[in-house]
DNA sequence: TAGTGCGCTGTGTGCGCACACAAATATACA
DNA sequence: TGTATATTTGTGTGCGCACACAGCGCACTA
């Protein structure tokens, strides 16, 4: 029953050489004999052979270096999320010893991406995990030679890289469709819907984003309720004298008969902070789960948070790489993250 | 930057013992001085030592045996998927050289249990994977003093074990709540609703989770719609000369001004390859991403499809016990999986 | 005083693999 | 035929740990 595993030696003394010949035929290192490769190769497949990661990686005794090239979280919150997921599955995965070195750039200084990036090249690691939202810069870099067996991980948005670059990413767009689509269960065909771009700290921006997932919410009414109207308002006048409150005041007051309200943004509970009471018939729709939204999910004031797994998406990042570098395992070369839908109802299994 | 790893050796020799000593300690194998023993554990806790579990499950150089006692999903079709979760996890983790010893109990007769526990004690596991339905037959099971060392796994029925036995499952009770919310979202207080209980095979009755789901739906009307009528229709009656197809549309028939539909099993398909085109009007929510399920989803004649995650149930089961056994970590008493919306929209996301 | 047993401690070996180095064999050339 | 060189193959060591076993000092007994 407990088959006994299959070792280098048991497959040296099938095929009659020694395990110094198998492990150049197993790691590719030459120097042996054509019909002698073929033979332990033939060996390998008959008796079913597998590695023992657990012994390879102890002889191996090296770290993992994995580098990060994402954007600064400190002036793009975002990305505030990736990076921690990252953290996680690092300090979760500690027995593979990993270390990683993060370069943050700018994510709206080309100059800056291209300093950070040249930064890696002092010391080359064994993978890259990278945005590349500056598309030509980024295929540029990592076409460099020297990063020929640099394993790659694009986070975020996708490059054609052909090859096996793994890219890992959320679906923006989509998640515009999906919050359109509960919005709109269940309602009348001529219904008013509000579409709110709220931003509370300039610096925050990360745009493109926010537009494909306004793109999406557009889209969704067009093909299946081309009847309704959708209003945008955006609130990122930062410097004018009036407040966010009387913004909202003033948006609701003029769009009477609304039946529900997407926010764009994670941001939807300032606007139950400011004008909460005076939004009782309308649906709303958020994004994220923030601690204060998750606080009005559960007051039953927020209907719907959909949860776009940012975190995941540095975790996922570093299981990828372990499952590449370390357990020789195949992996998908396309992975989107799921969109959760978060009601009062279920936000007990996804709020940890 | 790259700070290295302590080693046993390094304790040894900043305690002044030989390794073979802190190995002692390490595993509190006894026979070491009191003071020594407090000396090289000021010295373990000073250099912050992490054990190389590569290199210890290497030394061990032994398999993990897991038991798993479970209803034979011959007879109860659900129990398929806990056991394909499992044996995903063990063969997604073999280089933990993990065995399972499946012992599959009816899930309707005690003395079966028994028997199939009794079986376990022919050859001790290190864990055991339980599915304790026969609550106070499965506690003296688990109580006997030859597992006493057995780590323990709680499936689907929760028993009050204390201790450190770790419970994951699913909240059946909550997933009739959740459908009930789906129904009724943005519907008229004075609305009716079917609850259908749908059986292909007699034989594949799982009584218990669809009770507790049923219940949960029924209070939630109860609760925030209490105006709203829930009719319950039950098929099960096999030996009876009427057809599926037979039961459904007099059922339909009977119940005009129908707003929504809740199929409390997995066999929501059932109901729209029968009578699909007569439900026009109707709200339709089911449970578990069936293959025939999903395409109803995607067509657009299921609304809502709640996934429980059976499987991962099974999963975690497994990753629970790596956690435990090999990985040393802390591991959660209690693990709710989440119960996850699905619709046409997201749909892609759940099913891989 | 030698012998015995016990508590405590140190040393040696092996887990399966990777890799450096030594050894054996084949090939080239004088 | 012998020597130098390249190619192919075998052996030895260490990764960090677990555990068996040997060794040590001490108290107690005959």
């Amino acid at each position: 029953m407990a088959k006994q595993r299959v070792r280098i030696k048991d497959i040296a003394i099938a095929a009659g050489v020694s395990t110094g010949t198998v492990d150049r035929v197993i790691h590719n290192r030459g120097n042996v004999l054509p019909e002698v490769k073929k033979r332990v190769e033939a060996v390998m497949k008959k008796l079913d052979y597998q590695p023992n990661i657990m012994a390879s990686t102890l002889a191996n005794n090296k770290v993992i270096k994995i580098a990060t090239l994402l954007p600064d979280f400190q002036k793009d919150a975002y990305w505030e999320s990736p990076y921690q997921g990252i953290e996680k599955a690092v300090s979760g995965n500690a027995h593979f010893s990993i270390t990683v070195n993060h370069h943050f750039f700018d994510r709206v200084a080309v100059k800056d991406f291209e300093k950070q990036a040249n930064k890696i090249f002092e010391d080359i690691p064994d993978a890259i995990i990278i945005a590349p939202i500056f598309g030509k810069e980024a295929k540029q870099f990592l076409k460099d030679k020297r990063l020929q067996n640099v394993a790659v991980v694009l986070i975020n948005n996708r490059l054609s890289l052909g090859e096996k670059v793994v890219y890992i990413g959320q679906d923006s767009y989509q998640s515009g469709v999906l919050a359109g689509r509960l919005l709109s269960t269940n309602q009348g065909p001529k219904s008013t819907y509000l579409l709110l771009h709220l931003e509370v700290e300039e610096k925050a921006l990360n745009a493109t984003h926010i537009h494909q997932k306004e793109a999406g919410f557009y889209d969704y009414f067009k093909e299946n309720h081309p009847e309704s109207r959708v209003l945008k308002r955006a609130y990122s006048e930062f410097q004018k004298e009036h407040t966010l409150t009387q913004f909202l005041e003033q948006t609701i007051k003029e769009t009477p008969k609304l039946t529900g309200i997407c926010v764009s943004t994670s941001k939807t509970h300032q606007l139950l902070d400011r004008i909460g009471d005076k939004l009782k018939n309308a649906t709303i729709v958020g994004f994220d789960l923030l601690p204060k939204n998750i606080e009005y999910l559960k007051a039953g004031k927020i209907d719907y948070l959909i949860n776009q797994n940012p975190k995941k998406q540095g975790f996922l990042a570093i299981v990828n790489l372990i499952d590449q570098l370390v357990l020789r395992k195949e992996v998908k070369a396309i992975q989107y993250l799921p969109l959760d839908i978060v009601v009062k109802e279920n936000v007990v299994y996804y709020s940890e």
